[in-house]
DNA sequence: ACATACGTGTAGCGATCACTACAAGAAAGA
DNA sequence: TCTTTCTTGTAGTGATCGCTACACGTATGT
């Protein structure tokens, strides 16, 4: 009763995300194409359903591929870092190394993947805009923590200044996509890192 | 030998250009079918060939509409103000308010109509790429009068000072989409301030 | 060896995409 | 009035969209 008959899947799970990820993060969720999955895939729509589920869900199994591979610096700098303000520095830092890097798409997946969406779609782009805001709250939750141990002054807006490096993130990303350059990134982050005396 | 016969255009070119419009500005180049747009301009899909081409053509005139109306604070700007910083401060508070107008789809049609697209319509997302450019380096023209001016310190790296702005810029119109007020905004918008010394 | 259970490839589903052929209708010139 | 010229609405074009029915093949369990 403990194995399962049957022929088994053919294709290896975590390589066909990592294909998918590629395309989506590229083309973003609309403009990527069944056709264009399975081919990246190596595989034919029925395995992609049955592997997956639909566009939609495969989409979001992507999603939390890259959060935890080509993305995963975030989770890292959160968990190791002790304050708010050498958080931020580092995110900062990290993130014009990897939005900008030439072996990848540019930009972040989560920022660029569903900005604008055909009406039917919306609830994708909403489930992105959830993230960022979330990952924003985050921020300003470290910022806060800071605020409370004295690091920064007590009158300090951690929300505004949470969503202040949030746009610059948000910005980097898409000027990563629109040719920026490692070094042209780790420039605008300084500004950035120097505004909140990081 | 002067007039022309034939019926004449039934309907107003700028009101369907600024219909076409709202309908792009919300849902982007590709999210937007035609099906929507000849509903929202109140026009058959003959005459809105007729009159602007293709939806590519209709697109980059919706652009240009775009630019001389809803986003034309920023030529304003660009024209009036008479230093680099003083543009900067502006542009920033003014987006901070037009971004997020309640009357208006979030964030500006330039940044956000055509991040990610087909592989048949990369170049649509390269035209939008360009002027947003384009943009930043007019603005890294401005900073730099102001450095040959004596306004700002004679080291400063106005091309990374532009690209900051522009990444913030960006980052403000992403954060509108997702939900930002225009308070929010502001508050962004003065922590650039505060960076650049403006 | 046999039966069972599962994934796979082929081939095509209805719906929607951007776009257009065509004829009817309406205004201007003679 | 009659002809010319242009736009309009109807109705569809082929192509592609996300998705799936179904038979085949291949593996496992007994």
């Amino acid at each position: 009763m403990s194995g399962k008959a049957g022929q088994g899947r053919k294709f290896d799970l975590d390589e066909a995300l990592e294909a998918a990820t590629l395309v989506f993060w590229d083309h973003g969720y609309e403009g990527t194409s069944l056709a264009e999955l399975t081919q990246a895939m190596g595989i034919n729509p029925p395995s992609l359903y049955k592997a997956f589920g639909s566009k939609e869900e495969l989409f979001f199994s992507v999603v939390d591929h890259y959060n935890a591979t080509h993305g995963n610096f975030m989770a890292i700098a959160f968990a190791e870092e002790t304050t708010g303000l050498t958080l931020m520095r580092r995110l900062l830092l990290e993130a014009a190394e990897h939005y900008a890097s030439t072996t990848y798409p540019g930009g972040c997946l989560v920022i660029s993947a569903a900005v604008t969406v055909t009406a039917t779609n919306r609830h994708v782009a909403n489930r992105l805009a959830k993230m960022r805001n979330d990952n924003i709250n985050a921020m300003a939750e470290a910022l806060t923590r800071d605020r409370d141990a004295g690091h920064i002054p007590p009158d300090t807006d951690t929300k505004a200044m949470a969503a202040f490096i949030g746009a610059t993130l948000q910005g980097m990303s898409q000027q990563a996509r629109d040719g920026a350059t490692q070094d042209d990134l780790k420039r605008i982050a300084h500004y950035a890192i120097t505004a909140i005396g990081a």
